[in-house]
Order: C-alpha cells, then sequence, then structure tokens
DNA sequence: CGTGCACCTTCCCATCATGTCAAGGTCAAG
DNA sequence: CTTGACCTTGACATGATGGGAAGGTGCACG
C-alpha cells in the first residue's frame, strides 16, 4: 500500500505520515525497490490510532504515550486515565481562558453603537485599560 | 526611554517590541547615538494597547486593523465592533470543539477503571473507533 | 514502444507568537 | 578601569501543518 492509499484510508495526509516517520512517532516504512514507502494493515491501525487522538486534540508527546501504552500488553489502565484527565484539565483551563476573554469583549461589544460614529468603548478600553464610567 | 524600560511599563517584552517593529506592526523606534531604541509616551501607548489586545486574545492581523482605526478619528465604530465580533466568533467556535472534545474524553474516561488492569476503553475507542458496546 | 499523468521521493520554506542563546557594543556606578 | 546591567543583531527552536520545487516511478492508453 501507496502512502497515498495510507494517506487516504486513515485520514492522515501523506505529508504528515512522513513528518510522523520523521519525528520518530511510528517506525519506518518498508520500501519497494524505487523507494516508494509500503504500509500494512498494522501501520494503517496505528495511523488511525493517532488520527483520531489528534482529533480528540491529544498533543504529539501524549500520542507518544498512548501509542507506547497501547502496544504494552501489560499496561495499567490508569496510566491511559491520568494522561486523558491531564488533558481533559488542559482543555477545561483553555476553555477558561476563551470564555473570560469571550465575556469580557462580549461586554464591551454591547456597548458599543457599532454605528458610523467614532466613539467606541472597545477601543477605549484598549487604549486606557479602564471600563467604561458608570458601567455596572 | 530604553526598551526595557519600555518592556517593564506595558508588559510587552523586549523581544516583542523588537518583533512588532520588524513585522512593521509599530513605527520605527528613535535611536540614540549609539543605536539603543527610545520610546515616549505615545510608543508606550501604542504598545499598551497592544498588549490588551493580545490578552483579548486578538491577532497580530486583528490588532493591526484595531490599530489603524484607534489612529483613525473618522473611524465608524462599527468597523470595530465587527472586528471584535468576529473575534468573539472564532473564540466561540473554539470552545465548542474544545468542549465537544473534553466531552467525549470524559465519556471514555468515566468508564475506564483505572486501575492496575491493561483493559480501557480510551485506547479501545482511539484504536477502533468504535465506542463500547452496550453503552448509553 | 512512447507519451502523459498521477503519484512518489527529498528538501526547503512558511505559518504564529514567543523564547533562548550567543557574540559583541554601551552605559553608569564604584 | 572594571564590573554588571543593559542594549544591539542574528540565528535557531517551538508544534503541527501546509506549500512548493525538482526530479524519479508506475501505469494505462494509443
Amino acid at each position: 500500500m501507496n502512502i497515498g492509499e495510507a494517506a487516504d484510508a486513515t485520514g492522515v495526509t501523506a505529508k504528515m505520515i512522513r513528518h510522523y516517520e520523521q519525528i520518530g512517532l511510528i517506525r519506518e516504512a518498508g520500501r519497494t525497490g524505487a523507494g516508494y514507502r509500503t504500509y500494512g494493515p498494522k501501520d494503517l491501525s496505528t495511523l488511525s490510532f493517532i488520527r483520531r487522538s489528534r482529533d480528540l486534540g491529544f498533543s504529539i508527546a501524549q500520542i507518544r504515550d498512548l501509542l507506547t501504552l497501547w502496544q504494552d500488553r501489560a499496561r495499567a489502565s490508569g496510566d491511559v486515565k491520568r494522561i486523558a484527565g491531564a488533558h481533559i484539565d488542559e482543555m477545561k483551563q483553555k476553555m477558561r481562558l476563551l470564555q473570560e476573554m469571550v465575556h469580557t469583549l462580549e461586554h464591551l461589544s454591547a456597548h458599543c453603537h457599532g454605528d458610523d460614529r467614532p466613539d467606541c468603548p472597545i477601543l477605549e478600553q484598549l487604549a486606557t485599560g479602564k471600563a467604561e464610567d458608570g458601567c455596572c
């Protein structure tokens, strides 16, 4: 199986497959006489695993750990759960930051009349760091 | 005022100030005879403006537009509001994605006993793409 | 058999915002 | 004059991905 077919089958671009090989996330693919990379069912499983992990937002480092655990028959599920938990916490933290920014900005935006006049509390806040007078 | 003092005063690192100058986000700073950059009150205002914008998650491109509007006395507040609105939408979209991933992962995690046994629905899902049997 | 097209290879560069490090010049205080 | 803190430029790194160039390969069709 060619790299292009493997890419189509797993949803990981050929570009990224080569990249993952280069950083040692996946083992080096076999080669044809002409130097083309070849992939078997096992490789496809691994790539799909990586793809699903990326879809869940795991970093390459985390995926590296998950792959190791996956291939370790004597693994403890607690280890997997710990990685997932850490990732969940990271994502929740990001959401909190986003939420805060959205909140602030929506607040400012609500007080901006948004017409042709130049007066604008959003710019006001960015410029001075102070909220509008008499607000809230 | 030196770049270090400007950095301390605005919370933008000296490194980033030079960077912003290089990409044309801020005008080139004046120089002393020895080549040191010098900053005045106006520059500090701009840097603070940038800093607050970054704190609200605006991209450099958006900040570029905001700065232009800020310096345009004939601006329409609607333009500012539009940029802010677009940014809010982007952030909300990111939050939605994160929320989805957190949800999926928490679900999987809840069904992982997380002890020394190797059986793990998280890895299962990553490997097969299929949810556990009889779940939900 | 030749031609064309789709695919493969490697290598380099770009993103975005920021950090780190290195080698060297400058300033001010002791 | 030395010392230490600061400044300068420049190069390189991050993380995950995309883009493109230059050249080799495989296959189907005429």
